[in-house]
DNA sequence: CTGAAAGCGCTTACAG
DNA sequence: CTGAAAGCGCTTACAG
């Protein structure tokens, strides 16, 4: 053990733990002398005295912490830079962010539980009893997916859908039948559907024919498959569900000896690094990640401050990057 | 708050909270009635109770959480899959992975002392200090880095020397100049350093000329500058620090008009699942991350179960997938 | 301006 | 076989 404890602190500074816990907090209210903060907090440092959260968090019921909890299916550089960024905004208030990938059997109860955490973000939807609950145990609950906190998970996610619709809305003008390259990843099922539907709305808006739907896997010869089966079908542009599939695509086109853009046009989502690197250079739908970052950073301090109003939610910030490949 | 606690369960099914704690966590020396454990088990999920983790961290100085620590660098697919397995494989054991991306100005100690943690893992070195506290503390401290818990930051790490020497000697067998293709991204250098070494090393033994040594950031015309220069000195194989960089420095080639792997070879680091939809097929060295997972996992359970012998370290596991491009 | 005391919810010797 | 009690380290009314 460390060991150091408030009463230490207390002790070798010759005042009350009280006194200690005032001045180390911050507490304003109270009017301690300016000699004997110096005194305490000099002591502090020096004695390396660092509070036992575990304490404070029984005591208070709350932490420091802001606790993510990752989705089951594998995130990417995105979502990973949205973490960095959330991260960064919140520690200068003291925060730290604590990221739980979602797999393993534990319980979601069970782990907030555990880290008493200030405010929980769900990359994914939560349960309704878990919602709940922690909801009850006064932690604010954050959604990522957009307009709303938690928004139903029956129904189509708003940005799922923009980003299915602009990915058909920049196919759309070679005026041609659109292909979707769905992921073989069954757990990104729940957001294929709505970028699909939102492909399909567009479709049926601007006079196209129905999009064909293949699924399209990680490696060149599943994506040479779909490929052939567009071209059956005269597809003249794929929208695939994410970058990775997009690349797979161009992969398969080159497999299969058909140029890009001008045989089939490609375009994916999320803007990878790799995807300005492809060849051709892959045209996506992106994210800006940064203002999703300080929105959310914005949600949980308001929160904390007791904010009157919450922040102004800054909108989906999608947009097409347009590259070489559509 | 939820407010369930053991108290509530204790007086629901008749019984002391001493007799509830022995219930639910399970001890095996003192005698309870079968009939008994299953009243208060019956009861504890009746009313949904989850121990304050917080109280139990306060009282036995000790969480089920390991905690893993990410430097300030970008970790990509191949640590989130790392990190992915690792929450598999302690979940069977009640454990959960929690994760800082180590952005932030909040110091390591701050966060230990409120998480108290289990075990942490250290994705890069940590300071001696807190290295020293942690221990004292009675937490299991793992690095990632390979052979040793925490190896000498001074010393060369032998996995990044190793990576190095596979990719100079796989590109070697054409007994050509080698170039090497550096990361922009500053965070990266202590990696970068010890795998360009690994491959100077190599250099040598295999009587090959000096590597070429130029930074490639990730768009196609940073590549291009450093493909015009490598091809000035002719080299006919270039090791990339990641696949990442070595997607650059394909496109590189492409724009430059150079013909891959014959006008110049390339071999990257990692397989993302990009690497095998590149243009060419990208040959790369992989790190056989669920081996590492294992071992990782199976050092914080021995640990756990006070064994005496550590589990046998699986070696680095380092591979070169051959493809097309090298 | 400062201190004594209660209590957050648990675990665990200890006493029946 | 079971319960009363102490104590982990903090914060915070409350009393001086």
């Amino acid at each position: 053990m460390a060991g150091i404890t408030s009463a230490d602190v207390a002790r070798e500074s010759g005042v009350s733990r009280t006194t200690v816990s005032y001045v180390l907090t911050g507490r304003d209210g109270v009017n301690i002398s300016e000699e004997t903060r110096r005194r305490v907090r000099e002591t502090a440092v020096r004695l390396g005295y660092a509070p036992s959260a575990a304490a404070r968090a029984l005591r208070t019921g709350r932490s420091d912490l802001v606790l993510c909890i990752l989705p089951d299916w594998p995130v990417g550089p995105v979502i990973e830079t949205l973490l960095d960024e959330l991260a960064d905004e919140l520690s200068g208030r003291g925060l730290s962010v604590l990221v739980h990938h979602g797999r393993g059997a534990r319980s979601l109860t069970d782990l907030w539980r555990t880290v008493t955490p200030r405010a929980v973000i769900g990359f994914a939807p939560f349960a309704d009893h878990d919602l709940l609950a922690m909801r009850q145990a006064g932690i604010q609950v954050l959604g990522t997916l957009g307009e709303d906190d938690q928004p139903d998970p029956a129904l189509p996610s708003e940005s799922q859908l923009r980003i299915g619709g602009l990915q058909a809305g920049h196919l759309g003008r070679r005026r041609g039948r659109i292909g979707y390259a769905w992921p073989t990843d069954s757990r990104l099922e729940v957001f294929a559907r709505d970028r699909l539907l939102g492909v399909r709305r567009a479709c049926t808006e601007l006079g196209l024919p129905e999009p064909v739907v293949r699924p399209v896997g990680l490696d060149v010869d599943a994506a040479a498959v779909a490929v052939r089966a567009w071209r059956g079908q005269e597809v003249t542009g794929v929208a695939a569900y994410n970058d990775d599939v997009a690349l797979a695509v161009l992969a398969g086109l080159r497999a299969e000896g058909l140029s890009c853009p001008e045989g089939c046009a490609v375009i994916g989502v999320d803007d990878v690094p790799a995807a300005r690197l492809a060849a051709p250079a892959l045209t996506t739908v992106s994210q800006s990640i940064e203002v999703q970052a300080r929105y959310l950073a914005a949600l949980v301090l308001a929160d904390l401050d007791g904010a009157e109003d919450k922040p102004v939610h800054p909108g989906h910030g999608l947009h097409v990057v347009e590259r070489d490949s559509a």
